[in-house]
DNA sequence: GTGAAAGCGCTAACAT
DNA sequence: ATGTTAGCGCTTTCAC
């Protein structure tokens, strides 16, 4: 591998022209940069980005941390997430957390050793401690963090009110919530907007605690199917539990939406790819892992931004599974 | 930020010593060692990564160069590759190529020149000059790459044959095949094989080219299924397109797997999930992300490796869009 | 407009 | 067992 030493020997030139016509960063004259110009790529020089990162300080790359990029809803976000440092010179390195906060931890270390420009985040826990004193900026994703932190996120507590207003106005009579796991603050303010609208119309709702993966979900929509057959309006959590209920449900021979209306949450893409598709609260997926890297990278570049915290908005897409 | 020099001043040691307890690189006397351990958690030291990078030409990163994380098949291999680079102390950069040949090439010359330690590649060109004259080792995942670089993959021509003779057994009587695109080595050769065995059974099969992605498949999906209404057995290139052609068929009023017998390849987690569930040629798609890290980490560290083409096994997996 | 030299934070000879 | 020092490849004052 050539070094700009070597490019300055070839050329003639001292490595400090060398590096100023790499970089552009003051006046060089034409002359000599054609010389240095021809060198580089007689050399095939190329510059060690790694070096210029010890110096500068700035790797042009961020940590994006989220439980697990096999969950259907963050290869989505991991995409945008991605696109979007790829577009602004970043690169992105993928970490899966299982929602585990020590693992969470190690890698916050390792990736600030690596001196990463900024964290991306989808975390399990609201408030903790493995984000004090880094001297990178965070950005949570899909999780509210409160004042603490600029996040990128849904109103989920509205959008349980929406998936709950909608069973209703739809006819619903027995209502059932198959909520993600409590400790996630997402689930439990889908699972809250949900109750609240419900309460208002003097009517309660079955609630099953889940969580957010087809394996276990499949297990606990049985349940709900067989303790319950007189349930007609069930709101999942997501929209995994939303699929592993449809399935349960047709195995049972229930006939969808007419004997069981059911609205999932996030808008993945199977949601409408399967049958019956499934009707949901969808988030902007996309988007949120765009704005939030947008953010990111200006907080990295020490940009001025006016709004640290952005809420996206949620809207209920009608597909099969419910009926108005 | 401190650094070694720090530590080393603090604890009134040299920053060789300092750099001895940090790696156990040789012998320090316990005193000076709990003189600079103290030091090290006084300070809240945390060795610079980078520094070390440049010294070594080390960066214990890999390069991981997939078509879409969005395309379900890659999260599942994404996150094999990541539990396993992890394992092994080694984090992982995500790059998503759209199988276009040039940027590619650009995450390519990026990930270089940031020395990572390898690159794991799922790529279109089966003979491709991105890779030529690397200074660092590149493993071919799914996609066989001949002789030319190490690769971990699977008998796609023999997944082609197990689907049709799985179909011809079942009693299919029309057959046809919606493949991947064709400049796909692997979809080439699924298609191929499901052909060479029919052949011998002196049948034919109609055949649609589709692309590896949902919105497209129901497109073609429909065409087949409005232009050949006496197909009874089809052969898909990959799941996302079964799972499309269950939903076009079921849209038609099709009975699975009464009328119309489906498999898929793959064996993505959420063809299991669907209602009917699809039949498919599976790959063992954790273990080849696993195996290909694997296999490129050892190449990094120049272990002996008896194998650098490794073939892992399919089988077929009966669901319920297929008679037996 | 260009060059010399210091230094980013670390490791590894080479001394002692 | 420990210290001194020369780099790794780059950028950036500070001279000229």
């Amino acid at each position: 591998m050539a070094t700009i030493r070597d490019v300055s020997k070839y050329s003639g030139v001292s490595v400090a022209t060398v590096s100023r016509v790499l970089n552009n960063s003051s006046k060089v004259k034409s002359t000599t940069k054609k010389k240095v110009l021809q060198a580089i790529k007689e050399l095939n020089y190329k510059p060690n980005a790694v070096a210029k990162t010890l110096f500068k300080k700035q790797s042009y790359s961020i940590g994006l941390i989220i439980p697990d990029i096999s969950n259907p809803f963050f290869p989505e976000v991991a995409r945008a997430v991605e696109d979007t440092a790829r577009h602004y010179g970043y690169r992105v390195i993928l970490c899966n957390s299982d929602g585990n906060r020590e693992k969470e931890k190690d890698y916050i270390e390792a990736l600030s050793q690596n001196h990463v420009d900024g964290l991306l985040v989808t975390s399990i826990s609201e408030n903790s401690d493995n984000f004090k004193g880094l001297h990178m900026p965070v950005v949570a994703l899909d999780r509210s963090k409160g004042k603490e932190i600029p996040c990128v996120y849904v109103d989920n507590y509205e959008g349980g009110k929406l998936a709950a207003r909608t069973l209703f106005e739809n006819g619903g009579k027995v209502f059932a919530e198959i909520s993600g796991p409590y400790n996630l603050i997402t689930a439990k303010e889908r699972s809250r907007g949900f109750h609240d609208f419900l309460k208002k119309k003097e009517k309660t709702a079955l609630t099953y605690e889940g969580e957010f993966d087809f394996k276990h979900s499949i297990v606990v929509a049985g349940k709900l199917l067989d303790e319950n057959p007189e349930v007609d309006s069930v709101f999942v959590g997501n929209d995994q539990i939303g699929i592993a209920l449809i399935k349960e449900a047709m195995l049972r021979g229930l006939r969808i939406p007419n004997d069981l209306q059911i609205i999932g949450f996030d808008g993945i893409e199977i949601g409408g790819l399967i049958t019956p598709s499934l009707s949901t609260i969808q988030q902007p997926i996309y988007d949120l892992g765009k704005e939030a890297t947008k953010l990111l990278l200006d907080l990295a570049n020490k940009k001025h931004v006016e709004q640290t915290s952005i809420c996206m908005p949620i809207n209920y897409v009608k597909r099969s599974t419910t009926t108005g």
